[in-house]
DNA sequence: ATTACTGATACCAATTTAGTATCAGTTCAT
DNA sequence: ATGAACTGATACTAAATTGGTATCAGTAAT
């Protein structure tokens, strides 16, 4: 059971990369080498995220994408929902057959608990809390 | 972003069916009927759990499956696993690039963290405590 | 024997995933 | 003003996965 898809992985990594550099545009081409993100790929990855604020562009020479926002307003839901839709665990399971009273069915509730929960804890992982992270690393390393 | 896929889903009704039934075998055609479930596909899910314990069978005339275990020790953890394989968030994000001491990333602990509290929580959901539900439901509508 | 079951396994269409390719437009440097 | 270095938009593709179907063989109760 994987969660997290290549486009949601990919896309972490290059906020990541970009969250790490000072400022300054940054082309697909030069994340795409730094994190071995097939070029293409990455392209259509940073466009999607252009279009939904997390990133920032500038076209032409000496262009290229930036954050657009802290990095610690990231969340990693937020990326999950562009690229994979909301955490939903499931359909519900009984439907029509046992409970008629969708609106206030246990076992729907209990669903529901799970699947916010989940979301809650990919929101509390931001950007800027996965570079704190790898510069705690980089840093052990010394 | 879909968690449980069908599989699990059939699974988790099927094992609910048979738990609220009173003992005895229940063939697959019956669970198909009462649950709305393919037969062909419910078959080879409940082959599935019968595999790996969850169910028990009776072959012939008269013969069905019922559970193998009491429903409160069958967790909705175990029937993802099952279908699904563990739960991964993804694959280590960095690799090669930025943690070449693997053994002790913060990122990739953050990450294993959460792959053990989503497991967690899916290991209190049993399928005792989905039909406790449900019955608590069915009191209500009365 | 016949009927009602499971065991095992092969097959299939539709969707999703991961990746590629192309062309057009923008900006910078010379 | 031209070429190089970029992004914007979008179409395409191969491979894997998902959800579902079909078949044949074997077992047990009547
Ligand atoms: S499981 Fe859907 S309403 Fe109860
Ligand atoms: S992210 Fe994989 S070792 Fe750090």
């Amino acid at each position: 059971m994987k969660v997290l898809n290549k486009e949601t992985d990919y896309a972490v990594r290059a906020l990541i990369s970009l969250g790490m550099k000072a400022d300054g545009w940054v082309s697909a081409k030069a994340i795409s080498e730094e994190q071995a993100i097939p070029y293409q790929f990455l392209r259509r990855i940073l466009q999607e995220l252009i279009r939904n604020g997390l990133v920032e562009s500038k076209e032409g020479a000496g262009g290229g994408v930036r954050l657009g926002k802290i990095p610690a307003e990231i969340g990693v839901a937020e990326v999950i929902e562009i690229f994979q839709g909301k955490v939903q665990l499931s359909e519900c399971m009984f439907r029509k057959q046992l409970c008629s009273n969708r609106a206030n069915c246990v076992l729907r509730h209990e669903i529901m608990r799970i699947e916010k929960m989940v979301n809650n804890e990919f929101s509390q992982i931001t950007i800027g809390k996965l570079i704190d992270d790898l510069k705690a690393v980089e840093a052990m390393k010394g």
